[in-house]
Parts: C-alpha cells; sequence; structure tokens
DNA sequence: AGGAAGATCTACT
DNA sequence: GTAGATCTTCCTA
C-alpha cells in the first residue's frame, strides 16, 4: 500500500478534494488496521469562507503544515479535515465520508449496532466508527508511522458529481463539494 | 459566570 | 421533512 507523499498536499483544496475521492483512509488501531475509501469530501478556504465561527478557529488551526490533520468538535461530533495548501493559507479539505473495507464487526461495535452505510455516511459518523478524536489532532497523514494515514486507492473509474456545500448559512457561490456517483456511503445526494 | 451558536445526528410525524 | 438533543468554544458582562 503506497502512503500519499506529503507534496499531494501542496495544491489548491479543491483540487486535493476532486483527488481524494477514492483515495484510501487508514486508522491504525492497536493491532487493527481499518480502511476507508473515501466517496466525500467538501473542500475549505478558511479566512475568505463565511463558515463564521469555524473559519477562525480553522485560522489557527491551519497554521499547521499541509497534509497534517485539524480535528474539530461541533455538535457533539468530531470532524476530520486534511490541511491542503499551495501558500501558508489556511486552507484545507474535510474528509465527509468513507466507504468502509473491512473490520466491520469494529466499526459496529463503535457505532453501537448500526449497520451497512449507516456505519459511515456522515462527519461525525466515520470518526466515531473508526475512533477519531482530538487526540488525532495534527497527525501527519503522510507519515508511515502515523495512526491516520491516507493511501492510493484502487484505479477503478468513478463518476465524480460536484454540489454545494452541506451545513453552511452563507455558501460561496462555487461548488465546493465533492463525491462519488453512486455511493450508498454519501450522506446526502 | 452565563449565554449563544454551530462544517451534526437521531427520532418522530 | 422538521424538531430536539447535546457539547465545545467563543463572546460579553
Amino acid at each position: 500500500m503506497k502512503i500519499l507523499s506529503k507534496s499531494f498536499y501542496l495544491k489548491d483544496p479543491a483540487v486535493a478534494a476532486k483527488e481524494l475521492l477514492g483515495k484510501l483512509l487508514v486508522r491504525k488501531l492497536g493491532n487493527e488496521e481499518l480502511l476507508g475509501k473515501i466517496v466525500e469530501t467538501e473542500a475549505y478556504y478558511g479566512l475568505s469562507d463565511p463558515a463564521s465561527r469555524v473559519t477562525k478557529k480553522a485560522a489557527e488551526s491551519f497554521s499547521l503544515k499541509a497534509g497534517q490533520t485539524f480535528i474539530y468538535m461541533v455538535h457533539n461530533s468530531w470532524l476530520l479535515n486534511i490541511v491542503a495548501n499551495k501558500k501558508d493559507k489556511p486552507q484545507g479539505v474535510l474528509i465527509r465520508a468513507v466507504e468502509p473495507l473491512n473490520n466491520l464487526e469494529i466499526l459496529k461495535k463503535n457505532r453501537k449496532g448500526k449497520d451497512c452505510f449507516l456505519l459511515t455516511n456522515g462527519p461525525g459518523k466515520l470518526t466515531q466508527a473508526m475512533k477519531i478524536t482530538k487526540e488525532h489532532h495534527g497527525i501527519m497523514v503522510y507519515a508511515k508511522d502515523s495512526d491516520l494515514t491516507i493511501a492510493e486507492g484502487t484505479k477503478e473509474h468513478f463518476i465524480i458529481i460536484s454540489n454545494h456545500r452541506i451545513g453552511i448559512r452563507n455558501d460561496l457561490k462555487r461548488k465546493l463539494r465533492f463525491y462519488i456517483e453512486g455511493s450508498k456511503w454519501v450522506s446526502k445526494i
């Protein structure tokens, strides 16, 4: 399994968000390795983004370098972001949904018996299922020994749909949400 | 110290 | 589809 290099994250967040679709999220949990295919992402543009208070907080945390995680709690849920930018700007990609590929029993246990696509079809759900918390804030996802990494996925072909983002009052005009067409794990069509 | 608001989730109608 | 739950952070006094 090939882990994406740091240079992968040195690009425009919208581009990175699109290219992250189909990649593998690798969560090391003790002796187990939880694999999830990324099926839904959103790009965030930090300071120029109307996402109010979240942006402010993000601006601080995005002083992190490209390729590091940025984890944030909202509405009793953890959200997983990967910092991605060309320059030193507070920008990044939000991982909204993944398709679990193995260790379903562990995911079910963490999700109190939920099943199938209910396991990870939302930002708060996938972090719960994979036991991702604030302790993973600032992890370098390109480092081989990190508990959380992102690796090359299969080379299968899929169609990418773009849409406006979810849950923001005054969204930007650009469509910054991307997901794989037909995936059962996409949170909302 | 207290209140308000949020990149959500769940349950119910 | 809509309302309520529930927690962390930020803002104001």
